[in-house]
DNA sequence: TGATCATATTCTCAAAGTGGAATATGTGAA
DNA sequence: TTCACATATTCCACTTTGAGAATATGATCA
């Protein structure tokens, strides 16, 4: 995707990282190499499903991060290669992991990610906020 | 300087290196550990001196430089310590280094470097622009 | 097919960033 | 003290970004 490496595609990658939001949602994915869907994200970082997808389509389109598609779900993982910055970077964000404020975000994700089958999200968002609880999880098949 | 590492703290830093010229500036701070004062980066950068003087005053709120001054001329330096993210910073900014348009600057830069007197500036802003040429240059008192 | 649900987009506007132009500050030399 | 010069700041018009609200899209299931 990313073909000829100019300064534009590195400030426009460090421009993407330079937002907290975006920031915080680097770190969750270096948690998941397989990807999160957005509904995980929304619930680990509080914020509105329409801004979460809003901010991973600007990580996508800086080249960090890439997206597929399961059924209903969206799942978008850190890009692992084609970007030459991306090794460096992701060191970056390790450092940004260790912060205590991302390690709130690192304990709600795997609680999050607990709720999980067969590695697979199964759940929408706020899944412990809604009426019902736990009943509403109508678990559909799922292989494994 | 940095005292508590903060998630904000690092998304700033991100930020300031995701505009063009701060990351080009990034990249010749990167050549000179020692530092480079103002009117070097005006002439290598080709920015309006207003301009880069703010560039570099943003960078170093960011904590990514630091600044001293020798005499008339101030020298910023990327700072090298007290900041965690600095050495997988650098690293991200050796790949920015790597492009084409990075080079420009980088051959601007040694041209630039080598109308040093004792490794410290001695000369303003477009010294070849000027009238009189090389004639302008008058060399200060400089131990060395 | 219609309902439901996960995700994406659009509209909107306040807030922040950007950089040119003019000017101020600070330092050293005459 | 005045001048010259390197650097810093302010003012201002302009552009970009950020995110809430409402709505659209797209996929699955009944």
């Amino acid at each position: 995707m990313i073909t000829t490496l100019t300064t534009t595609v590195i400030d426009r990658a460090f421009a993407a990282l330079g937002d907290s939001v975006r920031l915080r949602i680097g770190c969750c994915l270096l948690m998941a190499p397989d990807g999160l869907c957005v509904c995980e994200l929304v619930d680990v970082l509080g914020e509105p499903q329409p801004n979460v997808s809003r901010q991973l389509k600007l990580l996508k389109e800086a080249g960090l991060v890439t997206q597929r598609r399961e059924g209903r779900w969206a799942y978008y993982a850190l890009r692992q290669k084609d970007h030459p910055l991306l090794k460096p970077l992701t060191a970056c964000i390790e450092t940004a992991c260790c912060c205590v404020d991302a390690q709130e975000d690192q304990r709600r994700l795997r609680a999050r990610l607990a709720l999980r089958r067969g590695g697979k999200c199964v759940v929408g968002i706020h899944p412990r906020k809604k009426k019902g609880g736990e009943a509403r999880v109508r678990l559909p098949v799922v292989p494994g």
